[in-house]
DNA sequence: AGATTTACGTCAGGTTTGTTGACTTATATG
DNA sequence: CATATAAGTCAACAAACCTGACGTAAATCT
């Protein structure tokens, strides 16, 4: 057999590996996903109901903007979304402390129950592939993903217990 | 101030840590998917061209059904984008070479040249990240992954370098 | 106080991506 | 020959996005 020449055998590798590290992505994602759409299915939502009443759980009194910033969608798309949260009683609103044009959302214990519903199911996920990989795999799951995603976001991240609240 | 009983405590981290990976995962997909889909806006196509696109160029001679599980999707959304795919002359289709039934699809070299493009942008972000987080975070990166991943599917990735093409 | 900016909502019209269910065609297989 | 499989297609529909323009209330700047 002629040999393989370095170079090529190292970019052949290298573009494998670096496949394989998208594809890992889409698939968690993919089956990440899939259980709670199949629970708001049920209840005629959609993800986009998911995202923002995880957001909303997360960050109690987050504005409409910062909701925005997070989801990376249009104001239009998130409307939709929000108000008929708020309509069937899964989200409030109140004005903010400070500034009264803000809204301020915060889950209902409707909300709250459902996030919990929605989200326990990948929490689930997420603890038994924690589990499964040991805490040094965990951290170096936090480190490449932290490299993934665009710099200014990163910060929501630091420290492993403060909630980075966007601004 | 009162210690925080070690329960509650260790409840609160453990909450705390399985959302940091579940918005891990929610940001780097959001983020990972922006550029191809912005690319992609400019010749009308969308994400599920992406997709399908990226998986013939990984399995060349991929069947229909094959893709069909892959992507989770019906029959239906798959051909629209596919026979948009093969019109606008990205994909080819010949018979199976002992099946005549089958489709076996591949890319033309439009395709091939419009794959990398789309691609190109995700396999430097996670050059980057790979780089940054270094070869034991990867190592755990993966094993963290493939844990999120239905079981089922985790076959494909069996080997670094063999791209276990789906059955 | 008036002008400007900001936070948020809404109206109108459009696309993509996905769904279900029923039917057809060609080929393989028992 | 009967049945099963791979794939395509038709029709009708819904979810979840988008753009662009306009409106309202409140804050802030000059």
């Amino acid at each position: 057999m002629a040999d393989l020449k370095p170079g090529v055998q190292h970019l052949y590798l290298r573009d494998e590996e670096l496949r394989q590290g998208i594809e890992l992505l889409f698939y968690a994602y993919r089956d990440f996903t899939a259980e709670p759409d199949a629970i708001l299915a049920k209840l005629s939502m959609g993800r986009a109901h998911h995202r923002v009443i995880y957001f909303v759980g997360r960050y109690p009194g987050i504005r409409v903007g910062e909701l925005l910033a997070i989801l990376r969608v249009t104001k239009q798309s998130l409307s939709r979304v929000l108000s008929q949260l708020i309509r069937e009683g899964y989200v409030t609103h109140r004005p903010g402390p400070t500034d009264r044009r803000e809204r301020r959302l915060e889950l209902t214990p409707a909300g709250q129950e459902l996030e919990r519903k929605l989200t326990e199911n990948q929490r689930a996920r997420v603890a038994a592939a924690y589990r499964a990989a040991g805490a040094a795999a965990v951290e170096g799951y936090k480190r490449v993903m932290l490299g993934l995603i665009n710099e200014a976001d990163r910060a929501r991240f630091v420290g492993a217990t403060a909630p980075a609240r966007p601004r």
